[in-house]
DNA sequence: TGTACATCAGTGAACGCGCGTTCACTGATGTAC
DNA sequence: TGTACATCAGTGAACGCGCGTTCACTGATGTAC
């Protein structure tokens, strides 16, 4: 690594790592992870390249630092939208905070996907982000699972295991929609479709979202 | 372009453009688009980088031409699967075969999903690639519309073509999975059970495909 | 709190390689007779 | 079918730039007293 044994990590270099990680955040939306230059993100952060070594080794750890930081940051969001509600889950509404925060902010699904393609190359890197996604699951499943009794799930999906996989599934598959047509509401609405669906019985008719 | 005005294409030519995009689907499956260079795939197709620039004027051509090809191979033989069972629709099987053609090939998906974020950066290439989705859909809505009356789709996706647009999220979701687990099997019946789910009323339960 | 000193963090110049791009050339291909 | 000629397609050397990587240096930061 790039610190010393002792382990001291100066203020200075908290900031100047931090800095560094927003600016490249910005440039790999921007441009796309493969189009981006070590040289670029320095610039766009305001240093010399000097500085990027003595913080990472490599954009690849860079960009693996980066995601792990925001990652953690949604996932955090996540947790608290499904959290809202005291003991026992209203469906609907949450349905409409978690979509809220899962589809905020396109520079994140973008940075999301760039990173899914590189995982997809790095059996190490993709285990990293397997783990992350099955801890997002686990939140899911568990909330699922106190509102059971409440809200029945339909049975097709299997328990609230199944339903949380559908959840991820749905989020990605509207997440691919979005960053073509750029169009969020309707993205929301369509997610929000999804889910209700998946996570109630089929019992009432929603309104048309599509195109 | 690179022909000349008269249109004249020559043997040899359309024979070296078929090495050249060969080639590059090859190295930009294994390595990832963003991280490929032009002396790369003309090494890997045997050509000299003078051959490249005679058919191309840079790769983000190249690419936009191999996803075309590719994209349209693809879709054929979804729209072959959807076609077997003569006038009506047996649900289950069209799931089955469907689901067989499109998680085929991993290197197709990484291919695919490195366009879909270089789509997401450019409207024109996004507008192609949303316009190839909507003739998938549409050619899927086509089919269910047929097989109504036989077997009923839930109402809670609205029409047909909301059962189509369910179907290629879903299809986007279990393919990011897959990217990152590798694990075909697990995906095809996960895609197959999400399918199910999706185009039949919930009556029955289905086994457990999970991990 | 202030000063002296040691260590650290970031600078910026330098080096060199990989590769994008061009182009004069030559062997391959197609056409006319 | 064969030959002569014109045009085309791909070659490979050359040029130069962008940028990854290194490193001696210096201002910044933290510590000891």
């Amino acid at each position: 690594m790039h610190q010393e044994a002792t382990g001291r990590v100066t203020r200075r270099r908290v900031r100047t790592r931090a800095n560094l990680l927003q600016a490249a955040f910005a440039v790999f939306a921007a441009k796309g992870f493969g189009h981006v230059s070590i040289e670029e993100v320095c610039e766009a952060a305001g240093y010399s390249r000097g500085a990027f070594y003595s913080n990472f080794s490599s954009l690849d750890e860079l960009f693996f630092a980066l995601y792990q930081e925001r990652a953690e940051l949604i996932a955090e969001q996540v947790s608290g939208a499904l959290a809202l509600d005291g003991p026992d889950l209203d469906v609907p509404a949450a349905v409409d905070r978690v979509t809220e925060v899962l589809l905020l902010d396109r520079d994140w699904l973008l940075v999301k996907t760039d990173f899914l393609v590189h995982a997809a190359r790095d059996p190490d890197v993709a285990r990293s982000l397997l783990e992350h996604r099955a801890r997002l699951r686990r939140a899911i499943a568990d909330r699922l699972a106190r509102a059971r009794g409440h809200t029945a799930l339909p049975a097709v999906l299997g328990d609230t295991d199944g339903a949380a996989h559908a959840v991820v599934a749905a989020y990605d598959g509207v997440t691919v929609q979005l960053l073509l047509d750029r169009d969020v509401e309707h993205a929301r609405a369509w997610l929000k479709q999804l889910l209700t669906a998946l996570l109630t019985d089929g019992s009432g008719t929603l309104e048309d979202t599509r195109n």
